[in-house]
RNA sequence: GCGGAAGUGGCGGAACUGGCAGACGCGCCGGAUUUAGGAUCCGGUGGGGCGACCCGUGGGGGUUCGAGUCCCCCCUUUCGCACCA
């Protein structure tokens, strides 16, 4: 028989009462020091998970400590709700992605509230309010007028059986996720944001973001992939004026081992040497043939000897050109110098194709292993013509600057990442705001006629073309530059785009005039923390830095970068695997707060593990924080029914010694969660402190029979309920309301540490002889060296394992230990 | 393969700048109360030894009076990237 929780009342008593009172309203410009709490905002796919419920409580955590600190506190909470996954829901069950949303949205809610998370639901948007994104295709407007926004051919997948384009997600293995078809590539012109202008700016001011996880900046340092080398031009003379090849090498001190020019199967001019040679041409289609690489080992390098020859500007020598699988089109300029000696990859393809293989760096210590057959390291240049005889860094430099003057390449930076394609060709995501008019071309949608809407009529069918596509109707607009009858551009806004600036707008969701007002974006800005979890480590907040430097060169803000400190938690998985439908592993948060109640799901996931560690959902667990929360809800008062009446200590109360010690460890408990809330957003230690204290008051209990002792007592009870309140707000709450208080924690400032009281009278002095431990001494504070030697010797541990040895030196640290440094002495 | 992070009791995890290893909790053992417990309370709980003591933070070396913490090598797990020239 399940025995009724206590929570259900006291947790809805508050809830509701937070509601009434709106409790958690933040002004619009903060009063007095601020804090922004920010959690990254949830996709409304139907139901909070674990996952959800511990991003939030963290969060929940910071945004109730700061706000009792007496910070203004921002602590918003809006919908990504613009995305894939509504529109297959319209397919599946033929609801309109909209109402789907929507519906999700409210549940959702419904489901966070009941978790008691201080939100500002004043502030609460959904991405796909047409009064968010209208500011979206604002933003992609000023963008194109500054040259940020462009067009350009990219390939997209493409099911021939369903006749359109598919999200990445919707390919699986190869084939269409609806027909199986083989999905083909097929290039379309798409919109892109020239996010490579900021490169060198984000990656640069990474230097300075001492609040973010080593590992996220990591991520996004390799991600953007800056790399330092040089371009040289190759000429591949039958080509005639369309033969000058750009290579890009970060290791142009190797330029006279070249053996061989590689060209990506994709490169145009690969495609001029497949003219009139069949096994070109048959290799280069079977190259392109190949959808995507399977993730694993990079697969074995194949390739053609085109029997044509280039020219390496360097030494004028005559070399093969091959095309290659194992040359990238995307990266650099789709071609490379195929140097064996010096590059693994190189090596590989050479032996295997019968490149010749020539040695032009050699290792300044004899050590150096080769690498997969090729010598990697830096080394001296030699066989290089005037370049002989220098070390590899100068070589560079010097072969760069030699490639210059020459006027056949010169130094080059090259970037792994790319300008963001931001196009999307489905219907749930803001629409371009562009137009296509045959005279004019394509024109910009005027700012006094946005939003442009989405159609609400729409048939989702998942074939022949873009659900946008055959809006007819809404398609069908006049050109805004010469009237004429013209055509709105179909495709849609990357959804990224949508969290890129988000929380901006929780500033100033109702803005008509501007995405929102600078002035408040001046005061609430930078974020203070931003939670989420590291899955979007790299492209939603790298976004969201590009982003913010875009709107501060619109003059919308003044600082680069829009959070000071990040934190990445963990996942939250069960019996060792992430928690999914298919494995049946799923906790529903519904049924574990209507178990155990939303105080106990929420300490529980605080004190598990720390933040940004992943936690493993064991249900056995969760017994000791919601045994805790019983204990305490019984205790007050009703073990003590005099805690209500009695005051805390005052100036002239006459303590014992057991008093005082419960004092000390009540300040030194407020200092050691403040804290751990703070600096550290630990809520796992900080949770133990709080145990710790309360098993202390508890101990006390019996012994409280005195004025003074109860009023000792009722300070570390009082305690214990105060700072548990960021974690378990709905029975603090009622607790503190028991004691007797008429004001709710949540308007009652935070506990101050009384460094007097917390401070150690005496220490515990570790005596060791050689490092080890031989006896533990009771010490007045503040003792000096000879001191300490002395109750050092007189320790009963120190004195038997002294017997017979020579002390020689001892070491003392104040107020802490002592340790005798000791030998036999020698004979004679 | 490259790069990162982490290895502490039966378990999750504590341990600020090198200075009492194992806080807090789960579990387990013993006891009390109870007709009963998935309730509550008390005590115990790293391993070994009757004991004084000895051994213990993945393994091996090192620095130090002293190492979970610093340095080197190795092993394992895990997460990124995956032919980026």
């Amino acid at each position: 028989m399940k025995r009724p929780p206590f929570h259900p009342r006291v947790e809805q008593k508050w809830q509701e009462r937070w509601e009434r009172e709106d409790a958690f309203r933040t002004p619009d410009l903060p009063d007095g020091p601020r804090y922004y709490c920010l959690e990254m905002l949830p996709y409304p796919s139907g139901r909070i998970h674990m996952g959800h419920v511990r991003n939030y409580s963290i969060g929940d955590v910071v945004a109730r400590f700061h706000r009792r600190r007496g910070y203004s506190v921002m602590h918003p909470i809006g919908w990504d709700a613009l995305g894939l996954p509504a529109e297959n829901a319209a397919l599946a069950h033929g609801v309109h992605p909209a109402e789907w949303t929507k519906d999700n949205i409210a549940h959702m809610q419904r489901q966070l509230r009941r978790l008691g998370l201080s939100y500002d639901w004043d502030r609460e948007f959904a991405t796909c309010d047409p009064s968010y994104y209208r500011w979206n295709q604002w933003f992609f407007l000023r963008m194109r007028e500054r040259g940020l926004v462009y067009r350009a051919n990219r390939a997209v997948n493409w099911c021939p059986g369903c006749e359109t384009v598919l999200a990445n997600e919707q390919v699986e293995a190869g084939r269409c996720w609806r027909c199986e078809s083989e999905v083909v590539s097929r290039e379309l012109p798409q919109w892109f944001f020239r996010i490579t202008e900021y490169a060198d700016e984000l990656l640069d001011a990474m230097e300075g973001m001492t609040g973010w996880p080593r590992k996220v900046l990591l991520l996004q340092r390799n991600w953007i992939g800056k790399s330092e080398g040089a371009e040289v031009r190759f000429r591949i003379p039958s080509l005639g004026d369309d033969g000058e090849i750009p290579v890009f090498t970060t290791r142009v001190d190797t330029i006279y081992g070249a053996t061989a020019l590689v060209l990506a199967p994709g490169h145009p001019a690969a495609a001029r040497m497949a003219e009139g040679n069949d096994e070109v041409r048959e290799y280069i289609a079977r190259a392109l043939a190949v959808t995507a690489a399977p993730p694993g080992a990079p697969a074995e390098k194949t390739g053609v000897r085109t029997g044509v020859p280039a020219v390496n500007p360097f030494t004028g020598e005559e070399i093969p050109v091959f095309v290659a699988d194992y040359v990238l089109m995307d990266y650099g300029s789709g071609a490379v110098m195929c140097v064996p000696a010096h590059d693994e990859r190189d090596h590989e393809f050479a032996v295997r194709y019968d490149i010749p293989i020539r040695r032009v760096v050699i290792p300044n210590d004899r050590e150096a292993a080769p690498k997969g057959g090729a010598f990697t390291d830096y080394g001296t240049v030699v066989d290089s013509g005037d370049f002989s005889g220098l070390p590899t860094e100068e070589a560079k430099e010097a072969m760069a600057r030699h490639a210059a003057e020459s006027d056949f390449g010169g130094p080059r930076t090259e970037w792994r990442f790319h300008d963001w394609g931001v196009s999307r060709q489905r219907y749930w995501g803001t629409p371009i705001p562009m137009v296509h008019c045959d005279s004019c071309g394509v024109v910009p949608v005027p700012d006094a006629d946005l939003p442009v809407e989405l159609p609400r009529d729409v048939e989702i069918t998942g074939k022949g073309g873009a659900a946008l596509e055959k809006c007819e109707a809404w398609i069908r607009v006049d050109c805004p530059a010469c009237g004429a009858s013209a055509r709105r551009e179909t495709d849609t806004m990357d959804t990224f785009v949508d969290s890129s600036w988000y929380f901006y707008r929780y500033l100033d969701p109702t803005n008509a005039e501007a995405p929102f007002d600078p002035e408040r974006a001046r005061a609430w800005f930078p974020i203070d923390l931003y939670i989420g979890g590291v899955e979007h480590a790299i492209l939603h907040l790298i976004y969201c830095r590009f982003w913010t430097r875009v709107m501060r060169d619109l003059g919308l803000c003044d600082h680069d970068e829009p959070v000071i400190r990040q934190l990445s938690q963990g996942m939250v998985i069960k019996d060792g695997a992430k928690m999914s439908k298919s494995k049946g592993n799923v906790v529903d948060p519904d049924a574990a707060v209507e178990e155990h109640g939303a105080d106990a799901i929420r300490l529980y996931v605080l004190f598990e593990a720390p933040p940004e560690k992943e936690m493993d959902w064991t249900d056995a667990r969760l017994a000791g924080p919601a045994r805790f929360l019983k204990r305490l809800e019984r205790v007050i008062p009703g073990e003590a029914p005099w805690l209500p009446e009695t005051g805390l200590p005052a100036g002239d109360d006459a303590f014992t010694a057991g008093d005082v010690a419960l004092r000390r460890k009540t300040h030194q408990t407020i200092r050691r969660v403040s804290r751990d809330l703070g600096e550290r957003i630990h809520p796992n230690t900080a949770i133990a402190a709080v145990m710790e204290l309360w098993n202390a008051a508890l101990a006390r209990l019996p012994q409280a029979g005195s004025g003074p002792a109860r009023r000792a007592v009722r300070e570390a009870v009082e305690t214990v309920v105060s700072l548990l309140n960021p974690m378990a707000p709905h029975l603090t709450e009622e607790l503190w309301e028991r004691l007797g208080h008429q004001t709710p924690l949540l308007d009652s400032p935070w506990p101050e540490c009384d460094e007097e009281l917390a401070r150690e009278e005496s220490v515990l002095i570790v005596a060791q002889v050689n490092g080890k431990l031989r006896g533990r001494i009771e010490a007045p504070r503040g003792l000096g060296r000879d001191e300490l030697i002395a109750l050092g010797r007189a320790n009963r541990g120190v004195a038997r394992h002294l017997e017979g040895l020579e002390v020689f030196r001892v070491v003392t640290v104040p107020d802490r230990l002592v340790n005798f440094v000791a030998r036999k002495p020698r004979d004679g």
